[in-house]
DNA sequence: GTTCCTAATATTGTCGCCAATCTGATGGAC
DNA sequence: GTCCATCAGATTGGCGACAATATTAGGAAC
């Protein structure tokens, strides 16, 4: 029941360490990951590296092949936008039911970060505004009492950090994503699966849009920083 | 290019013995998996097992805890509903795809699979018949060229192994199914991604309802077969 | 000059061992 | 008789070394 501080587990830390490095762009799309360089820079064993790769095989962040050594696996513009079809279909789910099995502290706390989001915009305070996103839409997944759903949306997202601050940073898209998010959290107060689900999904159709139209400079620079094996 | 037969590989080995044992229910639900043993058992070294293990993992077939070992992850019914839905949202979504992408051939190859149905129900035939129509769905899914889809189905899919001859027993529900993958294949053929999209929906909840209704003596069997750590 | 074969190198796959941690039991104190 | 501390057994976490495989460089034959 304690929460067990359990420090110092070097896998989880290679696994941490890894992860940051291939979101914030320190390793370039497909490098390759050499075990034995990881042993040095990481200053862990080789078993130790390789299960913290297999986490990150896990998350889609790497591929691996046999005899061949792991790869960065950069998400293109493109798979971004099939992730966030993805999503949009899970989270359309997750709405449907989150609307079915909500609870009153549910739809109170869905209200309340709802609440929070005009005066982050009126702000200009963008990375807050995107967080209070991320939060609203795990509330809902939690509301949703969908294991299945909430694991696999999950992994999305964590496939997704590369793209997280993308969308809002469109002008004019945190208006309009204000008004796509009140849509929802109302139809899920209502206790309407059907307008939820269908606020969810044109919300998210919107996301994937806005996402496509910034496939320009972007993929540009993706192509430049790629290099061969 | 070669096929490159690479056989004897340990930890492919060890996976593959350990899902079969899972999935055939030789292994009950809950059942510790411990490592020394496993490595006798299967004659590979520890490294091996925990390789596989983390595959396992990986497939949700296991659970692991901190410093606490493996234990089979048996899928409970609800699960299984729950798996059926999220399914449903994302074969929906490929389905949609398949209709904006099909080609010629991808048609031709949906027409054939489905042409085979009705045989192998005349037959009564039903592994056959539930054979075919995994094929008809993967098929589907290659059709719709939606790689992230792809993946997360297959994995979907490779939780349900236990329960995939379940729905088709079901007296009367083979007729019912075929005239649903009939619907399908004729919205893709016609290219028609609404449609597709709503008939695919319809055909997942059916299998969802009727897995449903399936829950009764099989969930007593599975209580039974709990075992505490 | 080109191509194919061979060998050297680089890299991953697998193994056995020791340390850290958790579980359960035993024994003493109240 | 009950409860807590301590200790022994069991099990996983992490490490270094060896074997198997792929890549690459070099040289010989045509």
């Amino acid at each position: 029941m304690a929460p067990r501080p359990r420090a110092a587990q070097a896998v989880e830390n290679a696994y941490q360490q890894l992860r940051d490095d291939i979101v914030s762009g320190r390793l370039t799309a497909n490098q390759r990951l050499v075990e034995a360089d990881l042993t040095e820079s990481l200053g862990v064993s080789r078993a130790t590296i390789r299960a913290a790769l297999a986490k990150l095989d896990h998350d889609g962040l790497i591929v691996r092949e046999y005899n061949h050594g792991a790869r960065v696996r950069m998400v293109t513009e493109d798979e971004a936008v099939e992730i966030v079809q993805a999503r949009s279909a899970l989270e359309a789910l997750a709405a449907h039911h989150a609307a079915l099995n909500a609870t009153d502290e549910d739809i109170a706390d869905l209200r309340a970060i709802r609440a929070e989001m005009p005066k982050l915009i009126a702000q200009g305070d963008l990375l807050g505004y995107s967080e209070c996103n991320s939060r609203l839409h795990a509330r809902i997944i939690v509301a949703s009492r969908h294991a299945i759903a909430q694991r696999l949306i999950t992994d999305l997202k964590a496939q997704m950090v590369r793209f997280q601050y993308r969308t809002i940073l469109v002008p004019g898209r945190s208006k309009q994503s204000l008004a796509e998010h009140t849509a929802v959290v109302k139809a899920i107060a209502a206790r309407d699966p059907e307008a939820a689900e269908a606020a969810m999904r044109h919300h998210l159709r919107c996301v994937a849009t806005t996402l496509s139209q910034t496939t320009g400079a972007q993929e540009q620079h993706a192509r430049d920083a790629r290099q061969a094996r």
